[in-house]
DNA sequence: TACCAGGTAAAAA
DNA sequence: TTTTTACATGGT
């Protein structure tokens, strides 16, 4: 086994403690967060390894320290790019000095941000894992979806047996268009969603449908109107895609019953609201609405109040 | 028990 | 063109 150490030092502020408080109580082989430690497997070109984060600084003085672990020796180049790869997952390199400035007039929001200053919302290490896992979570609840994923995870991931366990890379979409509908059902998904997996992953697999192009786009809505036309794709599979891969926060699933939820807890004393309404609350987030959204997300899970 | 949960495409009207 | 329905499954 091959371990390695590498430092990254993230734009002020950040805090991986907020930042990967989603985390908490995640799949010890697959992705979690315990007693300041993040870890995940990462993809280094063909290669896995086990990236574990721990933070060394401060929120306004961060820095982390990266231990990488492997079967084989990594290249001072597959150290560049994990080191580029875990600055993505966290959007390290992202100023959220701008995302302050835009919420300046909304007093609410602004509270939540000043409470959970430093957190980033973090980003999977490709577009397809974003897009599979806003698929498989389409209609059914966080939770049974959840446990889905990490079944599917396990059986169709790539596993890496290091001396601490055996963890689990996400599936391929050769690995998903090779599983059967059948199989796929027997992890609890619909007929249907079944289908849209293995199809998806086939057109990503024969390179009719290239997912990381959209992270070059400019506008997400054109991201959003591509992936909508894709079968299983809506606009609110297509937006949590964006927000959840792309490191762009230029939209927001307002569709999103546990988001419209959420920001009436913040913004209507908890009473149902529409989409539209949602909309509205949102029009001073301007494009950071996505990033906006996902504080409220956290804000909820530790329990702030406005 | 019935209904809902971070929807979508296809059938029916 | 617009509205209704089927879908898997854990929680309440």
């Amino acid at each position: 086994m091959f371990t390695v150490e590498l430092e990254l030092k993230p734009i002020p502020p950040f805090s991986l403690d907020l930042s990967a408080q989603i985390f908490t109580n995640g799949d010890r082989q697959i992705r979690f967060y315990e007693n300041g430690k993040f870890s995940q497997i990462i993809r280094i070109g063909r290669k896995l390894s086990l990236a574990t984060l721990e933070s060394t600084g401060t929120v306004e003085q961060p820095s982390l320290r990266v231990k990488l672990e492997a079967c084989q020796q990594m290249s001072d180049a597959d150290k560049n790019e994990a080191k580029e790869t875990l600055t993505r997952l966290f959007n390290l390199d992202l100023d959220l000095s701008k995302f302050y400035v835009q919420i300046k007039k909304d007093k609410t929001l602004t509270k939540i941000a000043l409470a959970l200053r430093g957190l980033r919302s973090p980003t999977t290490q490709t577009v397809y894992e974003s897009l599979i896992d806003s698929i498989i979570e389409q209609q059914i609840s966080l939770k049974v979806a959840t446990s889905m994923e990490r079944r599917i995870i396990k059986k169709y991931g790539e596993a890496l047996t290091l001396d601490g366990g055996t963890y689990y890379a996400y599936p391929t979409p050769s690995a998903m268009a090779q599983a059967t509908i059948e199989d796929l059902r027997n992890y609890g998904l619909t007929q249907r969603k079944g289908e849209y997996v293995k199809e998806i992953s086939t057109l990503v697999t024969e390179r009719k449908l290239d997912l990381e192009k959209f992270r070059t786009y400019e506008n997400a809505k054109d991201i959003v109107d591509e992936l909508d036309a894709v079968r299983g794709i809506g606009v609110w599979t297509a937006e949590l895609t964006v927000i959840r891969s792309m490191q762009k926060w230029d939209a927001m699933p307002a569709d999103d019953v546990g988001l419209r939820r959420i920001i009436s807890h913040y913004y209507c004393k908890g009473k149902k609201i529409t989409s539209e309404e949602t909309k509205k609350i949102a029009e001073p987030w301007g494009k950071w609405r996505g990033l906006a959204a996902f504080y409220f997300v956290v804000a909820e899970l530790v329990g702030l109040e406005a």
